[in-house]
DNA sequence: GGATGTGAATGTCTTCACAGCT
DNA sequence: AGCTGTGAAGACATTCACATCC
């Protein structure tokens, strides 16, 4: 398949949203046009996001919701569950595995960890906190589908370096750092501080 | 100023990082190429996002670290302080009022609000938690200059919307809607399900 | 009639490559 | 000699505009 640009990716996520709430909302078809200004953009840009993957509309009248949508979450490899691993047990952590979006999207935390012994087996949302000296052992069966990476900066290269080993291909990273990964590993970082940056210029510019 | 793309801004403010990491280990000069390995990218990339701005480096020789993160400091707008406000004392708010990463970077939680009788009042991080229907008064002389919104989707449109007539121009927002606001006021979205959702697709496609 | 799907045009971002300064 | 700064080229993404089909 050709190489499809993160950008589009991100929208049609968005897309698979409105979708939904279109659905939730009872309707049955939807233009474009309609698409579009939900998401603040433009109509040729859905249609032209769509058209990389088929046409899946119809002429003189649009698409039709429940459709889109499971093509939508078929492209984007939704219509499956992922198990997913929380390492680190802090704040952002504790936010992760209580995440009310996740489940419904197929994304199931199935293990948490850290390192520190008073958080070790208290639980979490009727999860037990692992130790992560632990987790090669815990993932010789079955590794996770994705870990989230939610341990201070100066620990992160190594936790990833044993994940990416215990064969995990998915990381979402909230340490504010670069990770070294092999390259068929794909992984996204989260950087809080860096957003607040973008409305710092953001502020000064306008 | 010409426009600049925000992927250049959020390089920028990735190449700070990693100059104050430099300055940190004590190295006085750097060059484009040795930035540019730090954060996977191109010696060119590095300095064509500079030349936007300036030219701040001695050919032949590089970049001096300390003037270099002083000046990019000053474009991202850093060398003040900026007050913020956390609405929604959920596990999200939790998280990001004892986020280590903020005060460093000149960006202060000072207010924290919920709607939950529960919740106002108790203490957080030295924070008092207060009822969000004072949020109008609370901001009639100081306003923040940026707030951070990690209320539940349904409330988000509404809270936002006073936010902005209480003269906040900055909005970080967690929830996952779409946020419409007047044209001067800058939105950045972090979305987790959608993160997921990337990677959900790269795993896909490898 | 009305909205899709898509080449072509335009606009934006990245990479190249080298003149010019230290 | 080494590395920056930058026009020009190239790659990529978005928008236009219209033929096509329901």
């Amino acid at each position: 398949m050709r190489k499809i640009a993160e950008s589009t990716v991100r929208r049609l996520s968005l897309y698979l949203r409105f979708l939904e709430e279109f659905e939730a909302a009872g309707v049955a078809t939807v233009s474009s046009e309609a698409l579009a200004r939900r998401g603040s953009t433009t109509s040729a840009q859905v249609r032209k996001d769509l058209s990389f993957f088929g046409s899946f509309g119809k002429r003189g009248l649009g698409y039709s919701v429940p459709e889109l949508a499971a093509t939508l979450r078929d492209i984007l490899g939704l219509e499956r569950r992922y198990a997913v691993a929380v390492v680190g047990a802090g704040k952002v952590g504790s936010a992760l595995v209580q995440y009310r979006g996740f489940p419904s999207r197929g994304f199931h935390v199935e293990w948490v960890y850290d390192r520190d012994p008073a958080k070790i087996g208290s639980a979490w949302n009727g999860l037990r906190v692992r130790d992560v000296a632990g987790l090669e052992a815990d993932f010789e069966e079955v590794a996770p589908d994705i870990a989230i990476l939610a341990v201070p900066a100066d620990g992160a290269q190594a936790v990833a370096d044993r994940l990416v080993a215990a064969g995990v291909r998915a990381i979402l990273n909230f340490a504010p750092v670069q990770l070294a990964v092999p390259e068929e590993v794909a992984v996204k970082n989260v950087n809080m501080a860096l957003e607040l940056e973008t409305l710092s210029y953001a502020l000064r510019n306008r």
